[in-house]
DNA sequence: CCAAAAGTGTTCAGCCTACACCCATGC
DNA sequence: GCATGGGTGTAGGCTGAACACTTTTGG
């Protein structure tokens, strides 16, 4: 069946998801540069239109993959975008995700079909961006801040065995402050999110620290 | 411009939402009885298709004003719907929203050129839904249990001067449980939303209880 | 004066913040 | 033994929950 009200013809689906990562002790963002108009040449986030056999999900995933190659990240829808003029041409109305990807296991395709390049940026350092995309990134910082005291995303940043430092590290990076090292400790442990191992790493300067790990089970109570 | 790739042709955007009001001390939804196939003669939530030239929003707002005749409601959106099957023949992703309506204000227009019927129905009485809509409304309901008290939304349901006690039972029906009138009390001033009046309405049984009205400007810290 | 409805205050528990000293290791 | 980095506890303020009596009106 196709449309026939001109009305509502022609409409699409983008799925684009604002992937960041942190390198080098800050967060970076990952964005592509177009290969075609519109927008040619202009960096964006990463995504594009889903297909009719697919949900948004999926479809995010499939363009990530095809996009950036990446395959292995947590990520978590959390708006829509939809002024009509938003897209030149097509009316494309956009799903929005925040994702999360390790640098360690980011190995980055560079050039694809529909991209001339694919890049780390760090989010005090962004480009101009093509459509909408600059506040979608805003917005996307903005949701990342408020989810990640509410449930386990920042996992994938982290090797299985983790300290308390390290994950510190990472809460500080995100929501850009500083915390007190035993506030953390004890709230971090109250959300349940994570329990001691007793994984062991010497042979570092200083009090050998505990190791943690994320459990395998988070239950109802623990994600709000 | 035409979509010529048929992955991604013939897409559309439902704007639906679960439209809740209080009557006779019951929450209730607004259902609309479809007059065409598909889902002939059955129930659903409110809406329809956005036009090219609309963001979702105004797509809503203009769906509810044509097939209810509401034109003065509250409504937020919390989620999207997009598994390629949840509506037959063409490939639609529903748009979900709250919405709250005074009943008093709402004059419903019971059949349309695209409605046989619209009627409020007791939330613990609700027929077999069309589309996805069962998961929708419940998805609908659990969203207006979570911020109704972090935002204005309850503004709808009451007059200009209310009382504690009128605003404490919309509470307790949304949330459907009973809340102590002193902790409610305290905890409704201290979140900012509302204010004393001096409005006075005697010839009643009882203490004459003090009114309140929502504050017209609600700063940034009121709604969290 | 009595029935009905509204107003009010205290205590306890849990959570957040601020803050300083001790401990185990490598070199 | 000392430098480095990690671990730990306590006190004050805020928030949410539990709980019972007094006040004002209409009839």
């Amino acid at each position: 069946m196709n449309v026939k009200n001109v009305k509502y013809k022609n409409q699409g689906i983008h799925a684009i998801a604002a992937i960041f990562t942190i390198e080098n002790g800050e967060i970076s963002v990952l964005l592509i540069k177009r290969k075609r108009e519109p927008f040619k040449g202009k960096w964006i986030l990463t995504g594009g239109a889903v297909y009719n056999d697919e949900n948004v999900d999926k479809g995010l995933k499939r363009e990530i993959k095809e996009k950036t190659g990446l395959t292995d990240l947590y990520f978590e829808q959390f708006g829509v975008f939809s002024e009509p003029k938003r897209s030149p041409m097509l009316r494309m109305i956009a799903i929005t995700y925040v994702a999360l990807v390790d640098i360690k296991n980011a190995n980055i395709i560079k050039e694809t079909s529909n991209t001339l390049n694919a890049e780390w940026f760090n989010i005090n350092d962004i480009p101009k961006l093509g459509y909408d995309h600059e506040e979608i990134l805003d917005k996307a910082l903005e949701y990342l801040k408020k989810i990640i005291l509410k449930s386990d995303i920042v996992k994938v940043l982290l090797p299985k065995h983790f300290t308390m430092p390290e994950l510190q590290k990472i809460y500080e990076m995100l929501l850009n402050k500083k915390i007190d090292r035993r506030n953390f400790r004890k709230k971090l442990l109250n959300l349940g999110l994570i329990e001691e191992t007793n994984y062991e790493n010497l042979g570092r300067v200083g009090k050998p620290p505990k190791f943690y790990k994320f459990k395998d089970v988070i239950t109802e109570k623990n994600i709000l």
